[in-house]
DNA sequence: TCTGGGGTCCTAGGACCC
DNA sequence: TCTGGGGTCCTAGGACCC
């Protein structure tokens, strides 16, 4: 089985120049949530030697005197553009696996190398046709070495896009001997340290590793890695995505918070939209837990961070029990005098809300039907006048502890005056909805 | 002054049991 | 002074990824 990865180029920054065509050949940024750190990079801005994940007040002063548009980040917009690359990469593939926002792995039975990258670049000219984004594209035995061909594929030139790691022992090994250990997919600042003491400094390196020492040194992970970049599959692709077994919803502070009323509505707000998640992806779940931090950073700071656990006999995702339950859990970790930075929420003990839920003594444990029908109304609310429009009381009306986003671009895939004007020759071919 | 958010998987060690 | 052995389950924390 031959397998691709298909990674879209610098995909927030290009999501935002294809809505705004006159960011063409501009360095431009996106920042975090609370308009933090660098999250994406257009080429110019790489070039200009700002680092990824930096925090924003380093780079501003080479904004500022580059040139550099810098935008806070917009992911309602990444999303859409996401389903629609995601739709044009299925279309190619006999097995599709998406791995995240911006990357899908493909699966395609076995063909000679010259055909295979021949079908990386049709399928790479097809999603920039219809959706306007760059998509890279590596290829090879397993899903590490499609990774690695990926990267490859961005930075050398003369791919043209598409990267297919050589079929025969001698030219894999060629191609593995110029992939620096560190650039290996998994291996992180960590298990690199590690290995490069053990004189282990490239890929290739690896693979002439005795298993058992690779297994001492790095775990059962590691010795996978090892596995996969001699061509051995252990991560199979994955047609029918496992769910998932948490959700998360976190944000830090726009400034430090000391009041316990402030950090209530707080967690009150993302226990409310973690009940939403629930209910988007058809959900439940069973126990929550509420977790906070001081600022990490100021070490001249008391440090603190706690988190405690609320388990639930009945699952639920009903937004007023889980805001409820938020703050009972915070009453137990608070700490008068600490300035915190940082709070959120993890709902865990999934399941799905369609299963029939049933005790031993087979009483229904579904929440009483009145309070669907609440959440149901809820819901149908705030997708047609907006997030948050109806929310819980609990989740404030002031709410001191918001953190900035100042620097969105506004565009939007549903506001037919932004659309980008097709002037002449063969341009992006976008559709949009309404 | 200002430093993201949301995930997964693995491991070590403690609690507990027989 | 000396005071078992083996197994499972759970949890916290680490590492990594995008």
């Amino acid at each position: 089985m031959l397998r691709a990865l298909a990674d879209c180029n610098n995909f927030y920054a290009s999501c935002e120049r294809v809505l705004n065509p006159s960011l063409q050949g501009v360095p431009i940024v996106i920042l975090s949530n609370n308009d933090g750190c660098i999250v994406a990079r257009s080429a110019e801005a790489k070039a200009l030697g700002i680092p990824m994940g930096a925090p924003f007040f380093e780079v501003r002063r080479i904004c500022e005197a580059q040139g550099v548009k810098v935008f806070s980040s917009n992911f309602s917009v990444y999303g859409e553009f996401s389903e629609r690359v995601m739709a044009v990469l299925a279309e190619h593939a006999r097995d599709f696996e998406p791995y995240s926002i911006d990357e899908a792995f493909l699966g395609f039975p076995d063909m000679p190398e010259a055909e295979a990258r021949a079908l990386g670049l049709r399928i790479r000219a097809d999603v920039l046709q219809r959706t306007g984004i760059t998509v890279s594209i590596g290829m090879g035995a397993t899903k590490v070495l499609c990774k690695l061909a990926n990267e490859r594929a961005k930075t050398d030139k003369s791919s043209g896009g598409c990267l297919v790691v050589p079929y025969s022992p001698e030219g894999r090994k060629d191609f593995l001997a110029g992939v620096g250990i560190k650039d290996v997919w998994g291996i992180g600042s960590g298990l690199a340290t590690r290995f490069r003491a053990h004189g282990i400094l490239s890929a290739n390196d690896l693979t002439n590793v005795d298993p058992p020492f690779v297994r001492r040194l790095a775990g059962v992970v590691g010795e996978r890695l090892a596995l996969e970049l001699r061509g051995i599959p252990c991560h199979e692709m994955q047609e029918n995505p496992e769910a998932r077994k948490s959700i998360m919803v976190s944000r830090s502070f726009g400034r430090s918070i000391t009041h316990f009323d402030d950090l209530a509505e707080a967690v009150a707000t993302h226990a409310a939209r973690g009940a939403e998640k629930l209910r988007e992806d058809g959900l439940l779940a069973t126990s929550l837990v509420v977790f906070l931090r001081t600022n990490r950073h100021r070490v001249d700071q008391e440090q603190y961070q706690a988190q405690a656990e609320e388990v639930r006999e009945f699952p639920t995702d009903d937004a007023r029990i889980w805001c409820a339950s938020a703050r009972r859990i915070l009453q137990t970790i608070f700490r008068t005098s600490c300035l915190y930075k940082k709070c959120g929420i993890l709902l865990q003990g999934l399941s799905s809300a369609s299963a029939v839920q049933t005790t031993l003594t087979g009483l229904d444990q579904s929440p009483p039907p009145e309070r669907s029908r609440l959440m149901q109304a809820v819901d149908a609310l705030n997708a047609r006048l907006g997030r948050e429009v109806v929310r819980p009381g609990s989740t404030g009306l002031t709410r001191p502890w918001r953190g900035k986003s100042d620097l969105q671009s506004g565009l939007s895939l549903h506001r037919p005056d932004q659309l980008p004007k097709v002037k002449d020759g063969p341009k992006p071919r976008l559709r949009f909805h309404e």
